[in-house]
DNA sequence: TTTTATTACGCAACCGATTGCATTAAAAAA
DNA sequence: TTTTTTAATGCAATCGGTTGCGTAATAAAA
């Protein structure tokens, strides 16, 4: 049984400070290269392991940042989660998870929590229901990097990392209406949220563009998931006019509805032509396979490590609230041309 | 922009000394419900926040519990990690999430960052290649509670928390056989691993029930990545005797075959019968919709919590080294019978 | 009323680093 | 050789709590 080694330790043993061992062990140049050789060799030899409650203390830094997110499991959000992981644990630092599970009550609490640990920086994509944003506030107070990803909100000297959801729903639903949809639907998460309701401004703007006028019963606000699946489908059983069109703002809710339209004896795509999002792996493997939009997770989780660690080293060009916008790609498949 | 108040501050404003005011702020007993109401409030009024570097150096804790993953993105972990998650935060501890990316040095570095940062215990699910456990001495040494899940290794004093993939191995094995089947194929990871190996354990002796001698043909190892398809497809076309049975290790390796297989014109399941595993969201969306092996990740995770939770709070039942089996399902659907 | 328990709180050491400033030793310049 | 720089190290305060022990004040027992 080993006990703990300190510096004062260290020092005792070498007949030195323990300023001069802590300087040694960080490579302060203040120290002659034969001392620290001396007080590195024998902090192998006696197992020194820096204590880092202390040195927290002592900087008042934790090397440590924190990340909210609304779920932990799911495909899209544990990509990102990937991508931070590994950038910020590249540049030194670790990574402290925890989810909202969608309620701004415990989003609140994580904020809170996480503030009071220390995190250098937090990263937050924001649960369906958070309308207030007031939790955030000491960290902008006290100059703590805040940065949101995907579902964001535009708050002073926050950075924000998103895809043009906007471009991205055109784009699909222009490719729709190219197909000769005629009467589409847009079936949408919460759309108090910025990525869904920027999909239907794109949606709109498609419609608009070819001449359709645009009405509510084209939009179905849903929770994505697959209990509303259902819903979804009575909903297109009673449009007066055949939906012959589908933009599902997910990949994995728009191959439940395939799954529930194919025992409905709908032809997909001959029938009704669908387009989903996000380029989850189950849209190249369901039949047919899924056309969708490539929503880059894993590169928006690199970017936002990448722009923590720059705004923490305060690099030379960390803009105030820059905004990043990753590009996302059309994916067409069978689902949606015959 | 406020400046920091400590508990020095608040035993100023009150008259009282500073251990008067920790105390209160935790309640202690030794400290009458006025002087408590008193502290409380001023700590209120002037907006006061515990300092958790100070408190982790003084009391050697850190309230965070480290994991270590092989991969963050995959459906499995992030369930496994949201059921960890949402245990340990609802009993006050942080996590701090890493990843090994399946390789044992990253493995190693994360073990030792994790130690260095005090955590007050590690979980782990091993990465494909860990052969050695060198990196896990300081845990065991200094008393900190490591538990293993699903990707194990026995080490003394450590739980582990698995489900009984032999016994599942088995029952997908037999399942299989009783429809039938007469060359089965066990498509597996690495055999390194004791999950593969295990249902590797349970399929030779369901073959061995069914009087069917096993051959070293009848398992064939990959990296479930989906470039590995072409080498099982061609593997399976290779076979003198035809296949018509696969077991496949991970339900997305085992959705991807499907995809290639329809192709190549194999129909399923009438040529070919396939069961995999994990039961992932993308089982029941593939056509045929695939049987597996429901494998609760979610559950295992709460569980680890739990398990993790009551070592640290030295709960009564800790018995050293206890091993907790979680209960598997075999999921018949359309893949593995006419 | 005196003695003994209790209760409520203060004192001060401690946790293990970091860091500004002072000081000494060595090297360079005069 | 003396003076001035420069390099290398020590000193001690600081970060902000926690906690064992001692003591004064109050309550209970004798």
């Amino acid at each position: 049984m080993d006990k703990k080694i300190t510096i004062y330790d260290l020092a005792k043993a070498l007949g030195v400070s323990a300023g001069t061992v802590s300087r040694s062990l960080n490579n302060h140049r203040s120290i002659s290269d034969k001392t620290k050789q001396r007080v590195i060799a024998k902090a192998n030899e006696l197992g020194y392991q820096t204590n880092k409650f202390a040195v927290n203390l002592s900087t008042q830094k934790s090397n440590t940042i924190g990340v909210i997110v609304p779920k932990l499991n799911s495909i899209f959000m544990s990509d990102v989660l990937a991508g931070i992981e590994k950038t910020v644990n590249e540049a030194g630092y670790n990574l402290i998870i925890s989810q909202s599970l969608e309620m701004m009550e415990k989003e609140k609490i994580n904020a809170k929590t996480l503030y009071d640990s220390g995190v250098d920086a937090l990263l937050v994509s924001l649960a369906y229901d958070t309308n207030d944003f007031d939790h955030f506030a000491y960290y902008i107070r006290h100059n703590i990097p805040l940065i949101f990803l995907d579902r964001v909100h535009n708050l002073p000297n926050c950075s924000t990392i998103i895809i043009n959801n906007k471009q991205a729903g055109f784009e699909a639903t222009e490719h729709l209406l190219e197909q000769g949809c005629k009467n589409l639907l847009y079936v949408s998460g919460n759309l108090k949220r910025n990525v869904y309701s920027e999909r239907l401004m794109g949606f709109k703007e498609a419609l608009a563009k070819h001449q359709i006028k645009f009405k509510k019963s084209h939009c179905l606000e849903t929770k994505l998931d697959p209990n509303d699946v259902p819903k979804v489908i009575d909903y297109i059983k009673n449009q007066k006019q055949a939906v012959d069109g589908l933009f599902v703002a997910s990949d994995t809710f728009a191959a439940h509805c395939i799954k529930a339209l194919k025992k409905d004896h709908f032809k997909i795509p001959e029938d009704i032509k669908i387009i989903g999002f996000n380029n989850d792996p189950i849209s190249e493997l369901v039949t047919p396979s899924l056309s969708t939009i490539n929503y880059p997770g894993y590169e928006m989780g690199v970017l936002a490590g990448q722009s923590v660690i720059s705004q923490l080293n305060g690099s030379i060009d960390l803009q105030p609230a820059n905004s990043i916008t990753l590009r996302h790609k059309l994916i067409i498949r069978e689902s949606s041309h015959i």
